[in-house]
DNA sequence: AATCCGGGGGC
DNA sequence: GCCCCAGGATT
């Protein structure tokens, strides 16, 4: 495998192609870089630029965000979804601002330490915040080395395989490694896209495994699909937090349960009952909730 | 290793 | 309608 002209052409195509996200503005601070990666965990580009910015004016730093109570986050996360990140994000704010002076670490396994912060996050930040040379692994990359390394159609399940994958391929200079790490995850989500990849456009192409054998149907067993979102309890646990987002003081458990079973068929319901009642408790165990007597609250 | 956790965009 | 998305925690 031709790792340094691999690593020349897609470094050259992420200057030319890459989008302008305000994350990877040179003075963007470690602090700012983290909480684009929280966002960014499993919420796509455009959904996080109006809500990143809005976050980091109110808080610049984490002692900002970790003076304000959690729900506070979780209500200014708005509708990014997975709100358990918002709480995470406040923790790891607090974690910071006790434990590290405020300066969000470089060290990938401090990084690691944090709450919410795992394998991706952690080598991202170091990697990006702090040009360390680590493998920065996500699902885009996963995909790019899947086809182009190993041609497969498609990556299969996470494994620790990915990151020594990443690693072989990673220039040696830290600043050209954490360009191309930027510069893999980025071809992964403009170029050598899941659904219908632009080949034509691919600075990788002549190198491309997967392309080389004529796109074979061979797609490894994917990880156990998603349930149903219409009708679900995600579905339910949402209509309380968009509830309680927009009241600004308590609601009762009665006006909590009603909201979560908004818009539900008759039908729905009758095949699931109790689901409401679980979505809020569900809600109060994760901490996302709290019970003030009988009223309920963001935290 | 499997499950849970939001919500929206692309096709 | 279905698949996918800059994942991580919990069991």
């Amino acid at each position: 495998m031709d790792t340094t002209g691999i690593a020349h052409a897609l470094i050259d195509w992420f200057g030319r192609s890459a989008r302008k996200l305000p994350w990877r503005a040179p003075e963007t601070s470690a602090w700012a870089i983290l909480v684009s990666e929280f966002m960014l965990q499993q919420t796509q580009v455009e959904r996080v630029l109006p809500r990143w910015t809005a976050w980091l004016e109110r808080w610049p730093q984490p002692s900002a965000l970790a003076a304000d109570p959690p729900g506070e986050a979780v209500r200014a996360w708005d509708r990014l979804g997975y709100p358990r990140r918002a709480l995470w994000l406040h923790r790891a704010a607090v974690e910071i601002a006790e434990q590290h002076s405020d300066q969000v670490p470089s060290d990938v396994n401090q990084l690691l330490a944090l709450t919410g912060v795992g394998p991706y996050t952690a080598r991202a930040v170091a990697t990006f915040a702090f040009g360390e040379r680590h493998p920065v692994v996500d699902t885009n990359t996963r995909r790019v080395i899947a086809r182009v390394v190993h041609g497969r159609a498609a990556a299969g399940m996470p494994a620790a395989r990915d990151l020594d994958d990443m690693a072989q391929l990673l220039p040696e200079e830290p600043a050209a490694a954490a360009v191309f790490n930027a510069a893999a995850m980025e071809l992964g989500a403009i170029v050598c896209t899941a659904r219908a990849p632009r080949c034509d456009e691919c600075p990788l192409a002549a190198w491309c495994e997967w392309r080389g054998t004529g796109y074979p149907d061979n797609a490894p067993e994917k990880r156990p699909k998603q349930a149903k979102f219409e009708g679900s309890d995600r579905q339910a646990r949402g209509r309380v937090l968009a509830l309680l987002r927009s009241a600004h003081g308590a609601v009762t458990r009665a006006e909590a349960a009603a909201a979560a079973r908004a818009g539900m068929s008759p039908a729905a319901l009758a095949a699931n009952p109790g689901q409401a009642e679980r979505a809020v408790e569900s809600l109060l165990r994760d901490t996302l909730v709290i019970a003030e007597g009988e009223r309920l609250r963001l935290p």
